[in-house]
DNA sequence: AAACTGACTTCTC
DNA sequence: GGAGAAGCCAGTT
């Protein structure tokens, strides 16, 4: 019995740590992913809370059209520069979900 | 336990 | 394509 009953948050984290460097996700997809196809906004907080970088890559979640929402760690425009750096392509202030969106699979 | 808040998403105008 | 409003979820007060 494995019961290690992972809070919502967790959970969340989980997710967001198996984006592959390069790519990045949307709220909506992370909350399909740990149960809660509504649930975006709840991840969002989990990110929010989110205690450190290493914990989770929070910085490749994005909103559903691509843009920066937030960044706990210095703001959206440091986020920016992150995936930028992480090779992900972007169109103006959105990321270019056709080719950086995460691909599960 | 109830109410409020917010790094969301989707629909309409 | 941009602005406004409503709906949903978990966490915090």
């Amino acid at each position: 019995m494995s019961e290690l009953k992972l809070t919502f948050r967790e959970k969340v984290w989980e997710v967001t740590r198996r984006i592959p460097k390069g790519k990045v996700a949307t709220y909506g997809q992370i909350a399909a992913l740990v149960g809660s196809p509504k649930g975006a906004r709840a991840v969002g907080m989990c990110m929010q809370t989110n205690p450190s970088i290493e914990n989770a890559p929070c910085h490749r979640v994005v909103a559903s059209n691509g843009k920066l929402t937030g960044y706990a760690f210095g703001g959206t425009n440091v986020k920016k520069t992150i995936l930028l750096k992480e090779g992900v392509e972007f169109v103006g202030d959105k990321v270019d979900l056709k080719q950086s969106l995460w691909d599960e699979n």
